[in-house]
RNA sequence: GCCUUCGUAGUUCAAUGGAUAGAACAGGGCUCUUCUAAGGCCUUGAUGUAGGUUCGAUUCCUACCGAAGGCACCA
């Protein structure tokens, strides 16, 4: 029986168990014991109910197992230290899901979202913009978001919102008119920005220059601007999909402000008894919901983010059919964010229950916030680069074949690890030094576990050797890490469910490093191709480990190179 | 000022209200005639402060201290 079935089971005969005894728990969530050696699986309900059950936690708890229903799979149930009820499955149940770790491609994989489309909207850079590690971070998050989705049985529909017209946009016009650019670099087009930025501050006659331009770009209504403006917005296009490349992200959906801006404007048009008239412009007072009001259409009748927001949501759902439209950005929109679901309600409520804002912490550095506008921002390709560069000596001794494309992989799963082993919503303080290592706790350090599976792998195979589970070795004798790996393999299913479920794919990444740590642990303790007895179960056990680093691996976006 | 989030070893992070708070890095020591040393083994070291709820609090509540973010025409 599937591990899942048998925790399901041990769930509800538990919360049945406890109906019979008087309480009414509501069901059951099994937990891990602290100790592996204690059971695989735990629950302190004796504990939680002894008092209103008038028993002392450790009778309670024996109450509770004597009513307990025999479980398939499970072979023993102690009651421990101060009233936990703890189960150890059978061996046969163990090796039924190693089996499965072994044999199948898609192991991990469960129904969770089975038969939900969701639309995950991630990465959103600017065109005239750089591409920062913001955005690398974003895009790291958001894939590996989508991936526990898909494992999980939903249909993903993968969505890029990127902002080609607004006041940014203008700024790095209008320099770059000032220069007489043509076919601009990528380059110049982000200083002409950073300048165009500091001169709108400084300035009022460029200000108004800029505000002017930035009229004209939206009513597409002077030619040279109109040309220089597609020629700077295909560049940096352009420039982005070679990072999507590298980081192996492939939107279905590419939606763009200047197409949610006029959806959006005649709905805040066409709602005069939400949006109100203040100082020239069109806002939302949202003071009353317990938020705050912001401007939906300026004073010079442009619209800004949220009423383009807005005309996201609706342009989404007339392109694509949904369950849920899932937005990943940094946690500063958090109370933006608030506002425009707010005015969803009342201007579109047919799509705005399937509208969620799902944040991330911000990148910033030990000094301070990163800010494009100042130009003092990492880029995601100079820190690609600099990785890929760190990675490089290393990568060329190795035994892979091309090793330009494996420094490339080692410096993405760096990148990716450091942002993934950390709870989604919490800032990330970027260290230079840190960010280019590889050692310990870090995504090559998994890739490298990886390869060393691989390895032996091809060594048994060359040596015809048959993996298999069949003979169950002695288990009392077990080197501890190998006891480890093999109760630690079997729960990946659910570390891949519980991560889909909250959002959080460093439930993953901490488990991975988990299995590498103890497989290496185990590695530099025996021989595993030693033409002993246990040679087979041992290799059948390597391939567990391998398919369950490579199946994480490719769910948090990181690339399984086979040779290091 | 108001709102939101967050304070865990020297540093960067874990911990589903549970059992002895785990790792990694940095520091000290050991380990490649043996399947990859990007590895393994040993070692020092932590829950901001004060209360409260609970059988049990890093986790929930209150106050204080500290940090980050947001709060009208940026995204």
């Amino acid at each position: 029986m599937p591990i899942m079935e048998v925790r399901e089971c041990i769930e509800k005969t538990v919360e049945r168990s406890l109906t019979d005894l008087g309480i009414q728990s509501g069901p059951i969530v099994l937990e891990h014991p602290a100790e592996l050696t204690l059971g695989d699986y735990a629950t302190g309900v004796a504990l939680k109910y002894a008092k209103v059950a008038g028993k002392n936690p450790r009778e309670f708890a024996e109450a509770i197992v004597a009513g307990l229903d025999t479980i398939e799979g499970v072979a023993k149930i102690d009651i421990a230290g101060p009233g936990f009820i703890n189960f150890t499955l059978t061996p046969a149940a163990i090796i039924d899901r190693l089996e499965a770790a072994r044999t199948d491609e898609r192991w991990g994989s469960g129904t969770l979202l089975a038969g939900k489309t969701i639309m995950v909207e991630y990465t959103q850079p600017n065109p005239f913009k750089q591409f920062h590690i913001g955005h690398l971070m974003s895009n790291t998050i958001g894939e590996s978001i989508t991936r526990l989705f898909e494992f999980s049985g939903a249909t993903v529909l993968r969505a890029n919102y990127q902002g080609d017209v607004g006041p940014h946009v203008a700024k790095a016009l209008y320099i770059l008119l000032e220069r007489n650019s043509s076919n601009p670099s990528v380059e110049e087009i982000s200083s002409a920005y950073v300048e165009g930025s500091t001169r709108y501050d400084a300035d009022g006659q460029s200000k108004y220059a800029i505000d002017m331009l930035n009229k004209k770009i939206y009513e597409r209504s002077d030619p040279v601007v109109n040309e220089l403006y597609a020629q700077g917005r295909a560049i940096t296009l352009a420039h982005f999909e070679d990072i999507y490349a590298i980081l192996g992200t492939k939107f279905d959906f590419y939606f763009f402000e200047s197409d949610t801006a006029p959806i959006g404007l005649s709905i805040v048009q066409s709602h005069p008894e939400v949006f109100t008239q203040s100082e020239g412009a069109t806002v939302f007072e949202a003071e009353k919901y317990g938020l705050h009001t912001r401007v939906f259409i300026t004073g010079l009748g442009l619209p800004t983010y949220e009423t383009k927001d807005l005309g996201l949501a609706k342009l989404k759902s007339d392109t694509a059919t949904f369950d849920t439209s899932i937005t990943v950005t940094a946690s500063e929109q958090t109370e933006y964010f608030k506002v425009i679901k707010k005015a969803m309600e009342f201007v579109i409520p047919e799509i705005a229950p399937k509208i969620e804002h799902v944040t991330h912490g911000m990148m910033r550095f030990a000094e301070g916030k990163m800010s494009s506008r100042k130009g003092n921002v990492v880029t995601g390709e100079s820190l690609l680069t600099d990785l890929i560069a760190a990675a490089k000596d290393r990568a060329a001794e190795s035994r892979a074949i091309d090793h330009a494309r494996l420094a490339q992989e080692i410096a993405v799963a760096a990148i990716k690890y450091q942002i993934l082993k950390q709870a989604a919503g919490k800032d990330i303080v970027f260290d230079p030094t840190r960010a280019l290592s590889m050692e310990g706790d870090s995504g090559p350090y998994v890739q490298y576990t990886f390869a060393r599976t691989c390895a032996i792998i091809e060594r048994a195979r060359t040596a015809n050797i048959n993996p298999s589970f069949d003979m169950v070795a002695n288990s009392t004798d077990l080197p501890i890490a190998q006891k480890v790996l093999m109760r630690l393999i079997p729960r990946f299913p659910e570390v891949v469910a519980r991560a889909a479920a909250d959002y959080e794919p460093h439930y993953l990444a901490t488990y991975l490093v988990e299995i590498a740590s103890a497989f290496n642990s185990w590695y530099g303790q025996v021989q595993i191709l030693d033409q002993g007895k246990d040679e087979r179960f041992k290799v059948a056990l390597v391939e567990a480990v391998s398919r369950t680093l490579k199946n994480g691996l490719t769910i948090l976006g990181i690339p399984t190179p086979e040779r290091m």
